[in-house]
DNA sequence: CACTTGACCTGTCCGC
DNA sequence: TGCGGACAGGTCAAGT
């Protein structure tokens, strides 16, 4: 899924483009990806209108005006996209010059088809969009505004959920209640990070940063990535990571994700940003993705392998495994 | 308790 | 070209 700097540009997306409109009308089609419409979701939503957007870990939470908030986890493949109903429509019908009065950041194109390589990856400019029409088999959700313009909830692999409940309740979802600290706050210093990671001492550091009580936010991109930015092997046990090593990726972290954000996120397969566009995080990825290509640091050659039960790369040579500690 | 593994789903890619 | 298996950005529940 969408980690943290994918959440976040989604965020930012909907923030300019959805707060103030009010729900005229919501479809939704499979029952998983809306886990709580034993009630009757449709009547609570109607005449909505919607008052902030925001994230706390890979968490979207959108507020209401009706004290409802409708809090959204994309998992692995869920993508939330605005799209306005008039310029699908002008994009079917008619040619490029006629968009004139269409605000040209919303033009969802039709015209990129990208390549297999292109997304692996992720060679594809910033603006390129793999969202050809929507809605598509993939979409779950679809709430329309009196506007009649469309904001889509698609998951292809239907992991992903969308929930409504009183603003006040979100906090105390049992995710919410556990979920470690937000790494771009000023609050997490490396001595607040050193303190959480070393509580998880004897599982691998690879385990412990995606562990989202430990840090919110950091999935396996951006694991992979700060701990190559940090010179440490991904099965490292945390306990036989020196501490200066721990301050730097605590450094790395915050550097990966920020940069991410920056890039608009990252797109290896199918996330998108509330306008149906690619990030390009993954152009600048040293070691993700990067198998049988060179190490930007040293040239050796990347190697993928499981960790945490995860897909795994890393610079056989920048990051090596601490000695085992020979027993007497 | 700490830690690891499998399940949840669909789609794609790779090797035979 | 078809088919089986492995794998894909996350998180739980159930296992050791």
């Amino acid at each position: 899924m969408p980690e943290l700097p994918e959440v976040e540009t989604v965020k930012r997306g909907l923030l300019k483009l959805i707060v103030g409109k009010t729900i005229k009308f919501i479809e939704h089609d499979w029952p998983k990806s809306f886990p709580n419409s034993e009630f009757d979701v449709t009547s609570f939503l109607v005449g909505a209108s919607i008052k902030n957007v925001r994230r706390r870990a890979k968490v979207l939470i959108i507020d209401l005006s009706t004290g409802y908030s409708l809090v959204i986890h994309l998992k692995m493949t869920g993508q939330m996209v605005y799209v306005k109903r008039k310029q699908i429509e002008d994009s079917r019908l008619k040619n490029e010059d006629a968009v004139d009065e269409i605000d040209p950041q919303f033009s969802i194109s039709n015209s990129q088809s990208l390549n297999s390589e292109d997304i692996r990856f992720g060679a594809g400019h910033p603006n390129d969009s793999l969202i050809k029409e929507l809605p598509d088999k993939s979409t779950r959700v679809i709430f329309v505004f009196n506007d009649d313009s469309h904001l889509y909830f698609n998951d292809q692999r239907k992991f992903g959920w969308v929930r409504l409940m009183p603003t006040i309740e979100v906090p105390n979802i049992d995710f919410m209640k556990k979920v470690g600290p937000e790494p771009l706050e000023p609050e997490f210093t490396a001595e607040v990070f050193i303190n959480r990671i070393q509580k998880r001492a004897n599982t691998t550091i690879k385990a412990a940063i995606l562990d989202q009580t430990v840090l919110a936010g950091v999935g396996n991109i951006y694991a992979d990535e700060s701990l190559w930015g940090a010179n440490i092997h991904p099965a490292s046990r945390v306990f036989d990571v020196p501490l200066a090593k721990l301050k730097k990726l605590h450094f790395e972290i915050v550097f990966v994700l920020n940069l991410s954000i920056n890039k608009g996120g990252s797109t290896s397969r199918n996330y998108v940003n509330a306008e149906g566009k690619r990030g390009s995080y993954l152009e600048f990825a040293r070691v993700f993705r990067r198998e049988n290509l060179p190490c930007p640091r040293c040239a050796t050659i990347i190697k993928k392998i499981r960790v945490a039960g995860r897909g795994t790369h890393v610079c056989p040579k920048c990051q090596v495994l601490p000695k085992k500690l020979v027993n007497i």
